[in-house]
DNA sequence: ATCTATTAATAAGA
DNA sequence: TTCTTATTAATAGAT
């Protein structure tokens, strides 16, 4: 515009570039700021110098908002940052919907337990319940098992006990008095009073 | 800038204005171009005319990478849109924190069953575990303890009825043969053979 | 749109 | 950076 027509291209000349710079941008914010005043236009420049330093001029408002108009008006594509934190949140929900759901599971098993196996449960909700619940509870109940299972053992040794000396005393009975259509006491009961040793197996 | 200087106001005539806004704003864009080639400079224009129709020119890259790279060095206030996606991240990761605290205590009480109470749990994790499982596994036990404790009480029954048995049989020796040392086999257990009942109360 | 008289912008030099 | 100034570029108003 003076002195020379300019090439339309870098200004290789490092000082050049710079006063170049410095003018133009003078200029051309203030032919935004006309415009905007001249034609009731709302504008928003930035400029980034090549060494990163940022200029901006925003008519009317700020460049937030205007950065907000121009976003709701070109929803087209979503940038990167926002795209991040929305696959942030979309991982965040999946994960969170795959512990509830675990959680469901272990609630679901609660009431399952609690109701004594009332059929509410799915069978893979169930496979996942029980492979977490065996190795726990065979543990919780193994201890107490020992002890209930030393108590049914005494409980059977007195039974043989008692039943020797039955036996014996019937034997003695005989032996004496010759009565051998003595009849035991508790016939009717199931006997021998066995429990079968699976039991303990939890 | 030609016949004529204008007032740096805005142009009442509708007429008028729209061409001056057409023209400037062309103009505006040309220079925006021109001082992105001559100094190596990224500028972002957008211009909303009076109407709200948008025009807008980014060298270098897209609009959207401009407004990133805006936003990065401008953090100051985060947009309202965002400000709810990040809120939702965050809410996320708390609960996800939450869930994970949970299974977390559940995991260690599960290893604290396994290990058989090696005191790898604090307190408080031991009470939340405690809290959980006493309900859980009351009825679990509560299922199999009921056979068992059926059982014992059989055990009880026939004890009682081999001893009633053995004592009358006692009666009818000391009856037929006047005999009173008559020593019973296995005074040396101890005896009755009693089941606390306290041991089924989980 | 296009023209053109006139003003505004600015390149080079200091 | 800023000022000056010669020169070019932009554009207001008319067509």
């Amino acid at each position: 515009m003076a002195r020379g027509k300019v090439q339309m291209k870098r200004i290789e000349n490092p000082v050049h570039r710079q006063v170049t710079f410095c003018k133009r941008r003078v200029g051309l914010l203030k032919k935004a700021k006309e415009l905007s005043v001249l034609c009731d236009a709302e504008i928003g420049v930035f400029i980034f110098s090549s060494h990163g330093k940022l200029f901006e001029l925003a008519t009317k408002g700020s460049m937030q908002g205007l950065i907000e108009r121009y976003m709701k008006m070109k929803p087209t594509r979503v940038s990167q940052v926002e795209q991040t934190v929305e696959t942030q949140t979309l991982d965040a929900k999946k994960e969170i919907n795959l512990l509830k759901q675990e959680i469901e599971i272990l609630q679901k098993g609660l009431r399952y337990m609690f109701d004594g196996g009332a059929g509410t449960m799915t069978l893979d909700e169930l496979q996942v319940l029980e492979k977490n619940l065996e190795i726990w509870i065979y543990h919780v109940r193994s201890a107490k098992m020992d002890i209930l299972f030393q108590e049914i053992q005494l409980l059977r040794n007195s039974e043989g006990v008692l039943t020797a000396a039955n036996k014996y005393l019937q034997d003695k009975i005989e032996e004496n008095t010759g009565v051998t259509n003595f009849i035991p006491m508790a016939t009717d009961n199931t006997y021998p009073f066995t429990i079968p040793d699976d039991i303990f197996e939890c």
